[in-house]
DNA sequence: TCTGGGGTCCTAGGACCC
DNA sequence: TCTGGGGTCCTAGGACCC
């Protein structure tokens, strides 16, 4: 039974912050940050000084008194990062998408007419390179974990391959932090009892594993550092779930306060539902006090929902229970709708009513029916005029948005 | 002027049913 | 009458990933 290793795993480095230095050569070599009040992604150069997506701006100039910030060029990336992912497309069907600049590829279908996977790598490569000016690391193993490891080993701009024959010698003398689904909370569980080697953790028993991290974490964590994790590339993911939040700074908890924010996330999040047809039953808010403390109510209704106002309902009834049981939390920091439950993606776009009456039981009833006319009316407007052309949530969007539009929409995955 | 925003998965406890 | 077991669904919280 020969195996080969045929799974690739592809990886544009720092990508937005590649991306701009691409587009402005004076900034190449130097400290970058895409964005400003946060910064959403650095450059290598950047990342040298600690600088890292998700840090506060100030504490990035801290760190680094040059590092030059600069605005997102949003649709660029959203372009060069399908323009790459569609390169490995041109050798093989089998990719697997992870996210705007990363996808696994199989390519054991296509080795007859490309050659063996690290040529295939190679082409990938330079073609990435020469087309779109960016550099993007390559793993290729046997399994698509490995494959993904060694991807990270490979970079910066770098192509690794692990042999079949040598899995468990590349895999072992690594840090247990690049195994997939071990973050600080897990790596320090495990340096709690010695265990700081990919090598470490395959021999320490399932007992002690189990124990420590639960059994599910135990299993898988024993199987990849075995190497024994056969999972199959997935060409299409179907979302579980669509949500949106914001952070707010410092605002009281004061329901008249929150709502506009409220109405303004779930109008978002209701009108991705609408476009899409997948209405979903479990509504989730989630509010973050002061102290970054997050507390979450959720609930599960009888027949899905994608109409504006009544997803607004129940955010907002949900809110007022976190409120009710927090009395004494004066300031919120973050607010956030989720739904869940999501109906079967439609093969057919019916035009079914996705509203609910008072009750949240009867989707065909009056009520529903006029609230899902209006929906129709603004999404109409929107696809004609933009966004803020019309709608909810007008006075939201006076609050402080660190982050924009256009970067949440690149981080939101295809319903 | 204490850390963004989009997701996934797992666990534990309780309700409920057979 | 008492006790136990399994399965499913729901909720809340936490860890993790990009």
């Amino acid at each position: 039974m020969e195996t080969t290793a045929t799974i690739l795993h592809a990886d544009l480095d720092a990508f937005y912050a590649s991306v701009e230095q691409k587009l402005e050569p004076s900034l190449r070599g130097k400290p970058i940050a895409v964005g400003g009040g946060v910064v959403l992604a650095a450059s290598y150069e950047a990342k040298a000084f600690g600088v890292h997506g998700g840090m506060p701006g100030r504490t990035a100039r801290a760190l680094c008194p040059q590092l030059i910030f600069v605005g997102g060029h949003f649709e660029e990336y959203r372009r060069l990062g399908d323009a790459a992912i569609a390169v490995l497309g041109d050798f093989t069907p089998l990719v697997e998408r992870l996210s705007i600049d990363e996808a696994f590829a199989d390519v054991a279908g296509c080795t007859h007419l490309f050659g063996p996977p690290e040529a295939i790598a190679r082409a990938i490569r330079s073609r990435v390179s020469a087309e779109l000016g960016l550099a993007i690391s390559i793993g290729v193993a046997r399994t698509k974990h490995l494959a993904k490891i060694a991807s990270q080993v490979a970079k910066p701009d770098g192509l690794v391959v692990v042999d079949p024959d040598r899995e468990l010698a590349f895999l072992h003398d690594l840090p247990v932090e690049l195994m997939w689904g071990i973050g600080p909370a897990t790596a320090a569980r495990l340096a709690g009892i010695g265990v700081t080697t990919i090598g470490q953790l395959a021999r320490t028993g399932r007992g002690a594993l189990d124990r420590l991290l639960g059994n599910a974490a135990g299993q898988k964590l024993s199987a990849l550092a075995w190497n024994r994790d056969p999972r199959a590339i997935r060409t299409h993911h179907r979302v579980q779930s669509a949500g949106a939040q914001s952070a707010l700074g410092r605002q009281p908890a004061d329901p008249d306060v929150l709502r506009p924010t409220l109405l303004h996330l779930a109008d978002r999040v209701a009108t991705r539902l609408r476009a899409k047809s997948r209405p979903g039953r479990t509504v989730s808010v989630r509010v973050r006090f002061a102290d970054l403390r997050a507390v979450t109510r959720a609930v599960t209704l009888d027949a899905p929902v994608a109409a504006t106002a009544m997803l607004a309902e129940i955010a907002e009834a949900l809110m007022q229970t976190v409120l009710d049981d927090h009395p004494y939390e004066k300031t919120v920091s973050l607010l956030a709708i989720s739904v869940s439950h999501l109906d079967a993606p439609a093969t057919l776009q019916l035009d079914l009513p996705l509203g609910l009456d008072d009750e949240g039981r009867r989707p065909g009833s009056a009520r529903g029916l006029a609230r899902l006319q209006a929906d129709r009316a603004v999404d109409a407007i929107r696809d004609r005029f933009g966004w803020e052309a019309i709608g909810y949530g007008r006075v939201a969007l006076g609050v402080a948005r660190s982050v924009p539009d256009a970067f949440r929409e690149l981080a939101e995955k295809e319903l």
